[in-house]
DNA sequence: ATGAAAGCGCTAACAA
DNA sequence: TTGTTAGCGCTTTCAT
């Protein structure tokens, strides 16, 4: 429904002006004088008018619309990158239109093609793990090559040339192991996924960095991988922890951290004494769980403020510089699985 | 952007044919003869031509766009909703805007009135919780007034003349408390928000209903009404299942579930022998938490799709009859702080 | 089988 | 100060 309202023809008949006129007074051009303007003004309040979108979209050649296209709403970050993203779109009287792929390729080339048929100025995207692990990218790139305005973030991918949020895991990962170190842990773990995630990658990197200048052994024994198979992961987990001697943990997924927490229990060691964890992605999990964990997260909100206004940037110009990524700093939230240090707050929530 | 690409008047120049005629050729009209028609697809696939939505909704006089306004969308069960309404959406090639109000009265009003100057074809609502406390509901109600295609779902307003998608908590309630008792529990306990909390008076109904019915004594005591303050209620389920010896609790939330097991386990109850819990509202932490916690939660795909479904039917047919109220029957995940029974199926997720 | 023209609702350059 | 006209990109009726 085009709002079943009145239009500017029919306001204009029954003021015996001409259309030009109403929309002029409407929009309060200096070229109207003050009592028409008046009438137009009480006639328009009275029939509750309201400029048709669409015809103003026509002439102005955009829609004040972006696309947002996620794998997954569900979570704490999602909620604060939709809510930066807002914030940044209704300053500029925008709306949002979003898809979610939960993670299927096919699910992600149908979004951006539905939304790209005109109906958005731009898109913010978070790629899905099967685009990301068939390394089919085309539709994305034919966005670029289009100069279609762009804008990835969370799960970005190298490969495509355009605008991106990111965090700065690398140096996160090295400060949380230094950290560590520094408190006196001595066999320090890490839980990551297949070397090829992204996330993965840049943990290992700062966990091992950290490790070596901090005067610890790389001990390629404390890297555990994970895979697909959730079950297979428990058992690896409870293993890992059974045999390891690790007092303390760096994970990139709060549902390994809690699996250790269980094994750990099961074992009778004293978290966080006997161990000590902390996870990336923290999310829902991390914060709810008993014991509480400590996690290394992004800053939603910022990360969709930021993807917004890059975003804009590009939809006001298109052909502008070449294409930036952006770190926003993550945050850390010390919770029951560490010692609180006197470098970080502790959470409650 | 309105997409760059070429447009019917720009085909029709270098074809040397008239702008309707390539438009009838592209909507295959049978006015158009084959060659025609050849010469004018190619030239459009050879320019990736896509028609202009904007144009074409003016004309229609409909945006293709249903508008969806939630409190949160950081939950399974939103995230289902999401995925069921774009299933109906996507069959009917519309697109999908969303708005978070974070529970805020404000952000809901700005969010109906930014989607209803004619971006939207319908709304699909979820009330926010300060707008069900203030009992401010004329935003929803103008639309009603104005025949605007609206359907309300989860966060349901009585007051609001509208359709409605609701869970058959009553019944639930009813026949999860039935269960307990037949199972052998017998001191049920209830926890529960205030009274005027629409899920919190069908839980207890249906409860009162299910102890009568089935020989039980309705105990006051054994109802726990919790509030706003959080710590003020782990203080409230600690010394309740501390002092109440209840072996079973029907929840309305499930952060009240978890602190009901950590009173248990502190005062060495085993769990379910000891206390079964059943939660309503079940989400991530029900499933997630250990023990997982056996939920009755609402199913969201289902509720997302028949959401969609009412509403397509409204914008169909903006005067058809009577609003309508449909309920979802809930699903009910027995984990582990339930006895697993004969009825229903162990939930490991 | 093709084209001319009107029109969806609006804005904006230009005329009066 | 107001009105006329053209046009955004498309569909559709009515001529041809």
């Amino acid at each position: 429904m085009v709002k079943s309202g009145i239009t500017l023809k029919e306001m204009a008949y029954m003021l015996d002006v001409s259309i030009a006129t109403v929309s002029k007074a409407l929009n309060d051009s200096s070229e109207i004088s003050k009592p028409t303007k008046l009438r137009v003004t009480d006639l328009a309040k009275k029939h509750n008018y309201k400029r048709n979108i669409t015809a103003y979209n026509l002439i102005r050649k955009r829609t004040s619309v972006i696309g947002i296209i996620v794998p997954e709403i569900s979570s704490d970050f999602m909620s604060d990158v939709f809510d930066g993203i807002t914030y940044e779109a209704s300053k500029r009287k925008y709306k949002l239109m979003l898809c979610q792929t939960k993670n299927k390729y096919n699910s992600e080339v149908n979004s951006i093609n539905a939304l790209t048929d005109g109906s958005v100025d731009g898109l913010i995207v978070s790629a899905s793990e099967q685009t990301i692990g068939r390394k089919k990218y085309s539709h994305l790139n034919d966005l670029v090559d289009e100069n279609f305005p762009l804008v990835m973030f969370d799960k970005v991918i190298d490969a495509i040339d355009c605008d991106k949020v990111g965090a700065n895991i690398f140096e996160s990962s090295y400060n949380i192991t230094t950290e560590l170190v520094k408190s006196g842990k001595k066999k320090v773990g890490l839980l990551i996924n297949s070397e090829k995630e992204h996330l993965s990658v840049l943990c290992k990197r700062g966990y091992i960095n950290a490790l070596k200048n901090n005067g610890s052994i790389v001990d390629e024994d404390l890297i555990l991988i994970l895979g697909k198979d959730e079950l297979k992961n428990v058992k690896l987990i409870d293993a890992f922890v059974g045999s390891r001697n690790v007092d303390a943990l760096v994970s990139v997924d709060e549902r390994y951290a809690i699996e250790a927490i269980r094994s750990a229990q099961k074992n009778n060691m004293s978290i966080p004494n006997h161990l000590s964890i902390v996870t990336f992605n923290g999310d829902m999990l991390a914060k709810n769980f008993r014991p509480s964990i400590t996690s290394v997260s992004q800053n939603g909100y910022l990360v969709g403020r930021e993807a917004a206004k890059m975003l804009f940037k590009r939809i006001k110009q298109k052909n502008s510089a070449g294409f930036i990524t952006k770190n926003i700093a993550t945050v850390t939230k010390y919770r029951e699985t560490s010692y609180s240090t006197s470098v970080g707050q502790l959470y409650f929530s």
